[in-house]
DNA sequence: TCATCCACCTAACATCGTTAAATCACACAC
DNA sequence: GTGTGTGATTTAACGATGTTAGGTGGATGA
């Protein structure tokens, strides 16, 4: 009899009802101004149930903050068949500042704010983004593409990395800012990839 | 009889005592951690006594992150006697990042969160961080020394800016996570700055 | 002397995240 | 069928937060 399978089923399901809640809520009006209330009463279930699924808040947005660091590296991985590194460096890149773009609020979640500690999933080289972005600017490491004071894998990746998130967070930020005249998002973080890029090639290395 | 003037003056105090406070508390303890009623406590007032001298919590911030926007100005104006302007563009960016580590919690405050409107100051040159990297940024591009493509003063000021604020913003709030080997922020820091600039300049411009 | 003013305080409100204890529904043992 | 759990959900509340209405008290100025 599997009334405990369903009753497991069943649990299961209101459980992602409230992260899909939770999702959207946040995505639309932001993680501060979302409250547990509010996600209880979208549901249609009292705030305090959502506290016999996970443990508090936190918990809830650690939750979702997997879910979407999956996402980023399923994106990632899918650059997986571009032979040449540092073309693929440039297509996470841009594949990066998409995810940003179509996700604003969880972006902010995942990259803006300190979020409690958080270890490292399971390591599932699927879901571990800034695993790909490392072993793709090793290969290039590999192959004498970089400059050669650049000897650091580690390094080539947070500068890579933090070149494109500089743009993309300061926009989240201060997009409402009168005191900068902002550009096109896709088209300053396509500029800062290429400059980057040409910067930490070898001379001759150029494409 | 100068009672009115001492009333300003006591006044202008009390006001002093209270950003003051907020200041440090701001600093040591986080924005969201920093109470009103810990900073009225800190000062020996109410917690009410503050909104006799600020609308809300958001104009403490926002006066803050004024004075902080003044300071940080400041710092950049002092590489104004630096005849060229790339490198100048250099030490600006390391002098950002300076900024940064000494104060991380303000900076938190002014450039990784969503800051109330918060409209443009006086136009104070003094003040303008963001003008005095345009203007630096022009002055390069008056004197052909950026790549042919690269011709909007914005978009390079820009870029230059997000690139430092890249690095700095991720470790600052992804600092604790176990799952990235953080590097040196100054040596990142400068190894980015190099990159971009070479990345930017016109081909037989290089340092 | 007395009304005024203004910095400051007392007391409270609404809302937040969160928790202890009660309730309710339903599967199971006898 | 009747207790008996068990586990999901609710009721009611706590403490803390930012904030506000209304009062207090002491110096000022006529």
């Amino acid at each position: 009899m599997g009334t405990k399978e369903r009753r497991e089923r069943e649990r299961q399901e209101t459980r992602d009802k409230i992260l899909e809640a939770a999702r959207e809520m946040f995505a639309t009006q932001g993680i501060e101004a979302t409250t547990m209330r509010a996600i209880a009463q979208r549901i249609e279930y009292t705030p305090t149930a959502i506290y016999h699924h996970f443990k508090d808040k936190d918990a809830l947005i650690i939750e979702l903050c997997h879910g979407d660091f999956a996402r980023l590296g399923r994106q990632f991985t899918q650059m997986e068949r571009i032979e040449d590194p540092v073309e693929r460096l440039r297509r996470i890149g841009m594949a990066y500042v998409e995810f940003a773009i179509h996700n604003p609020h969880h972006y902010q979640i995942m990259f803006m704010t300190r979020t409690p500690v958080h270890e490292h999933p399971d390591k599932n080289p699927e879901e571990d983004a800034y695993g790909f972005l490392l072993a793709t600017v090793q290969e290039g490491l590999d192959a004498g593409r970089f400059r050669p004071e650049l000897t650091d894998a580690h390094e080539l990746a947070q500068m890579t990395w933090s070149s494109v998130h500089g743009i993309i967070s300061l926009q989240i930020a201060k997009c409402h800012d009168p005191w900068v005249e902002w550009r096109d998002l896709r088209k300053t973080a396509l500029a800062i990839i290429d400059a980057l890029i040409r910067g930490i090639l070898r001379e001759g290395q150029q494409a």
